[in-house]
DNA sequence: CGATTTAACGAAAACGTTTTCGATTAAAGG
DNA sequence: CCTTTAATCGAAAACGTTTTCGTTAAATCG
C-alpha cells in the first residue's frame, strides 16, 4: 500500500520517469498521446505528487506561518478566517502558532517556522515585544514577513493597520459632540503601538476641544482573557474616584461591556449619566443593553489584505525582484448606538 | 546567503557529511571531540536542518491538519488553542483549514492535507457531512484521524466527545427541578450528531418526568454566525405561539443570550416567567443579566485530548503497531446561575 | 539525396538529509 | 608478534521530484 510515485507510472507505461513528470506538468516536448496516457494512468493509480520531494526540489513549501497573540479572541479569529480563506485561494496553507502575548514564545515560534521553511510569515506582535531581532532575522533570510494590527513601526516590512489614533480621535470627538465634558479613558497595556495610538487620539481630541487632559482619568487594563472583569473593576474604581465623569472612551468592546454590566448593576444610567464608546465592533456590542457605540475594525479584511500583501512579496522574491514594504491602512468607522446620545441635560 | 548545509560543516571541518550528521544526532560511533567540534561549528554557522530533506527521508512532516467548521466561534477557537498548545509541546505544527460547514469544502481540504502529507488529521465535521468516504480514505492511507465534538459515529476512528445526551438531560432536569412544567427547546440543525443528541436528552428528561413531549415546542436554528439573531427571533415566535411556556433548554449559549436579550426587551422576566438553560458555558453567559445557567463544555481540554490521542496513534503507526480507536468522553457540568431559580410560584 | 531542423524522449544530476555497511586504525588479548 | 575486538570514520544508496542537456528518429528543406 505504498503511495504511488512517478516511477511506478513510468514502469507500467514502460517510459521514463522524466517523460512522466513532463507529461504531468505540461511540458511542450511530450506528444499528446503519451501525455494523455500518463494523465490517465496517473488518475487511475491515484497518483499524488510527493510534496516532500517537490518542496526539496523547488525550495518552497506553499505554506506560510501565522503568529497571533491569542486565538480565543473575536477580532483575531476573524483575522485568521480572512487569512486562511485568502491563502487557500492561492494554494497556500497556514500554520498557526500562538504567542500568548509572550515575547520569548514569539521568538521561539519564529525560529520554529523558519526551521520548517515556511515561505513567509504573518504576525501580530505580542504586547511584550520590544526587541525585534527575531523579526529582522526573517527578513535577512530573504523571507517576507508582514505585520498586522499590532505592529512595530521600526521594523522595515509591510504592515496592515488601521489608523488607531484617528479612530480614537473620532470616538472621543463623538463623546464630546454628544455633550460630554469630562471624559475618561480605559486604555490597553503600555507597550503595543495601537494601545498607545488610541490613547494619543483620545488626548488630542480633548485638547483640540479645549478640554483639560487629566491623567487620573486614564485607567489601564491588561486586556487579557479577563478583560470583561477588568471593565467591571475599572468602572467601580471610576465611580469611587471621579463622580463627575460623563463619558468614557474604552480601548476594547469587551472591557466596555464589562463596564456597562457594572454600571447597569449599580444603577448608573447609560448614556444619561455616562456615555460610552468602545472599540472593535464586537458583535456582542449590538446585543448588550444599552447597545454600545463603537469603532468598527475590519478584521476579516485585515486578514485578507495581510495575506495578499505577503503573496505579492512571495512572488516578487521568487522572481528575484526587490520588495519595497508597503503600509496599508484600512478604514474604520464610528458606529453610533444607544450608549451615546445627545442629552439635553448635557448640552 | 544560501542556508548552511551539512556539506558546508563537513567541508570547513574536513570530515565527511556522514560524520557531521551523526554527530548532530548523537550517534554512538562518533568521538566526543568531533561531536563537540561539529556542534560548535554548527551553532557558529547557524545551521538549520533542511526540513524538506528531513521530511523526504523520514517520511514525516511533524505537521498535522486541523479542519474546523468555523474559526470565529468561541468554543472552537478554545479547542484550537488546546490543540496548538499540546501539539507544540510535542514538536508538531498545526495547519488549520475551515470547512465553513460545507461538505464539499471538507472533502477538498482532506484531499489537500493528504497531498501535503500531514502526519495526521483532526476534524470536527461540517453540519452537512453525511457521506464519509473522504474520511475513510484517510484511514486507508494509514494516516490517523481523530474526530472531536461533531463526529460521525459510523466512522471507525478515535473520537473525543461529551455526552451531549446526558448533558441535555441534566439541563432539562434542572429546569424541571426548579419547577418548570412546560419546557421548550431551541435545537440546532438536523444533521449533526450533537444537535440530535441534545434534542434526545431533552425529550427523555421530559418523558422520565411524565411531562408530555410537544413537537411544536421545538424550534430549530442554524447556529450560524447569526445565532444571536436566531435567539431573538425564536424567542419572539415562542411568545406568540405559546404563552404558557415556563422554561427553555437552548442548544447554544449564544442563541440563549439572544433569547434573553429579546425577553428583557419585552419585559418577560427571567427566571420568574421563563427559566432558561443554555449550552457550552460561553464566558458571556456569566456576564449577561440575568446570568445564564448552562452546561460547561470543556473546549480546551477537548483540543488537548484530541491531539494527545492523535499523537498516540501517530507513534503506534510509526512502530507498525495496530491502532484500535478509542472513544473518549469528557465530563460536562451544570452551572447554575440566575436564569434558573426555584420559584415559589412555579413549584 | 544529403543536410538541417524539429519532435519526442531519456539519462543523469541535483535538492539535503539519513542510515546501512564496510573500511581503517588502534588497542587488547593470546 | 599475530589475531581479535573496539572505536571512528566515510562511501554510497535512498527518499521522489524537477530540469538540463543529449540523443535519436523523423520530417523538412534546398
Amino acid at each position: 500500500m505504498k503511495p504511488v510515485t512517478l516511477k511506478q507510472i513510468a514502469e507500467t507505461l514502460e517510459i521514463s520517469i522524466t517523460t512522466v513528470s513532463k507529461a504531468l506538468k505540461d511540458y511542450p516536448d511530450v506528444s499528446k498521446k503519451t501525455r494523455k496516457l500518463v494523465r490517465e494512468t496517473a488518475k487511475q493509480l491515484n497518483y499524488r505528487p510527493n510534496s516532500f520531494a517537490v518542496n526539496l526540489r523547488t525550495k518552497e513549501s506553499k505554506t506560510i506561518g501565522l503568529i497571533i497573540p491569542e486565538v480565543v479572541h473575536h477580532f483575531f479569529s476573524t483575522v485568521i478566517k480572512g487569512i486562511i480563506a485568502q491563502a487557500e485561494k492561492k494554494g497556500y496553507l497556514v500554520i498557526i502558532l500562538q504567542s500568548n502575548e509572550s515575547y520569548e514564545l514569539e521568538k521561539k515560534q519564529i525560529d520554529l517556522l523558519l526551521s520548517k521553511h515556511v515561505d513567509g510569515i504573518l504576525i501580530s506582535l505580542a504586547n511584550g515585544t520590544s526587541d525585534f531581532k527575531h523579526l529582522t532575522d526573517v527578513i535577512d533570510q530573504d523571507k517576507p514577513i508582514v505585520m498586522f494590527d499590532k505592529i512595530a513601526k521600526i521594523v522595515n516590512c509591510s504592515k496592515i493597520i488601521i489608523d488607531d489614533r484617528k479612530a480614537a480621535y473620532v470616538a472621543t470627538q463623538h463623546l464630546i459632540d454628544t455633550g460630554c465634558k469630562r471624559i475618561a479613558h480605559f486604555r490597553g497595556p503600555l507597550l503595543p503601538q495601537n494601545s498607545i495610538d488610541r490613547f494619543l487620539g483620545y488626548k488630542k481630541a480633548l485638547l483640540d476641544n479645549n478640554l483639560p487632559y487629566d491623567p487620573s482619568l486614564v485607567y489601564i487594563c491588561d486586556c487579557s482573557d479577563l478583560s470583561f472583569e477588568e471593565g467591571k473593576i475599572n468602572a467601580s474604581k471610576l465611580l469611587k474616584d471621579h463622580n463627575d465623569v460623563d463619558g468614557i472612551f474604552i480601548n476594547t468592546d469587551m472591557v466596555a461591556i464589562g463596564a456597562i454590566t457594572e454600571f447597569n448593576k449599580r444603577g448608573v444610567k447609560i448614556p444619561e449619566d455616562i456615555s460610552i464608546v468602545g472599540f472593535s465592533n464586537w458583535f456582542m456590542s449590538s446585543a448588550i443593553t444599552p447597545s454600545l457605540s463603537t469603532i468598527d475594525q475590519p478584521g476579516y479584511q485585515m486578514g485578507k489584505m495581510a495575506f495578499k500583501q505577503l503573496y505579492k512579496e512571495l512572488r516578487a522574491i521568487k522572481r528575484g525582484k526587490e520588495v519595497n514594504p508597503k503600509i496599508i491602512e484600512l478604514e474604520t468607522s464610528l458606529i453610533k448606538r444607544d450608549s451615546t446620545k445627545t442629552m439635553v441635560s448635557k448640552t
